[in-house]
DNA sequence: GCCACCGGTGGC
DNA sequence: GCCACCGGTGGC
């Protein structure tokens, strides 16, 4: 038996932000990736400077869609665009079709590896054969999730929202309740749940929140108290995106690190409007919508 | 007025 | 030192 799931998630996040006057002014150029950690494997997040999305391998996208339920109201908001997860087998990143799908997968990850063979149920004839969907090329912003958490309860939703690069934290995660309540901690949520135990009843429980956000692969991405450089690291922050090659069997994939609980899923992020995918390997068809 | 976003901080 | 939690506030 392999001793490891090994196998991640990653999910690419995008923009959803249309702001049809686009001013974004924010277009992280290359040098953003820098994954350094190599202990880590559990983090990775790639951003996107809005370049060309030549290649995208279009079929995934366009299933996916964590939509923000609300036209988000500051422009800014960056959305997850889509969802990947590794195959344990083949290393390869698989597109995940829904959100829903996602974190079922998420959550038995590491009892229950990912391969390949299981994105057939959306995208039928893929196998390890099959280019990855995605490729870590920088740019998108990436971000590992963790494994390990428990499905959102049915009528409920869980939300993740990127804070912009340079402040204290990467991101904030909510939970928005059947009534459209949105909750922030566990606190929260603990309180809620009393004031309706109406769910209770039907088996929400405290332990199928978790508010654990997802960690940047771009380790610079949230401001750091204090910038030395004191660990030796190779974290050369100047201008250079991450070489696919090199990078990938780092961190994120790590199947040989199956004692680290964390490196299992991978979040992935864009800033760009698109949904998707960068221009990966060609793989089967392109068909944008 | 609401809420998305942010920073501070107490507790571990 | 890290992160869960929460109060403040500016943009809409």
């Amino acid at each position: 038996m392999e001793s490891n799931p090994g196998n991640s998630m990653i999910s690419p996040i995008e923009n959803s932000v249309s702001p049809p006057s686009g001013k974004r002014q924010k277009t992280l150029s290359n040098k953003d990736v820098d994954q350094c950690d190599d202990d880590t494997s559990h983090q990775v997040v790639i951003y996107k400077n809005g370049k060309s999305d030549r290649g995208l391998d279009a079929q995934n996208e366009s299933h996916f869609s964590v939509e923000p339920s609300k036209p988000s109201k500051r422009g800014s908001a960056k959305q997850i665009g889509a969802f990947a997860v590794q195959c344990a087998k083949c290393q390869k990143w698989r597109i995940i079709s829904t959100k829903e799908k996602y974190e079922e997968i998420r959550e038995r990850i590491q009892e229950d590896p990912f391969f390949c063979e299981k994105a057939r149920e959306w995208k039928p004839n893929v196998s390890c054969n099959d280019p990855s969907d995605i490729s870590q090329d920088g740019s998108k912003l990436w971000a590992i999730d963790k494994p390990n958490i428990a499905q959102t309860p049915q009528g409920w939703e869980r939300l993740i929202r990127l804070r912009s690069e340079g402040r204290t934290k990467f991101a904030d995660v909510y939970y928005r309740s059947p009534t459209g309540t949105q909750l922030r901690s566990l606190k929260e949520v603990e309180k809620y749940l009393a004031e309706h135990p109406q769910y209770v009843t039907q088996g929400v429980a405290l332990s199928h929140f978790s508010f654990t956000s997802p960690a940047p692969l771009q380790k610079d991405y949230v401001r750091k108290r204090l910038q030395t450089s004191q660990s030796g690291v190779a974290h050369n922050g100047s201008t250079k995106l991450f070489q696919p090659k090199e990078v990938q069997p780092v961190s994120w994939a790590a199947p040989p690190v199956d004692d680290d609980p964390e490196n299992k899923k991978l979040v992935l992020y864009n800033e760009n409007n698109l949904p998707e995918v960068v221009q990966s390997e060609p793989a089967a068809g392109a068909n944008e919508a």
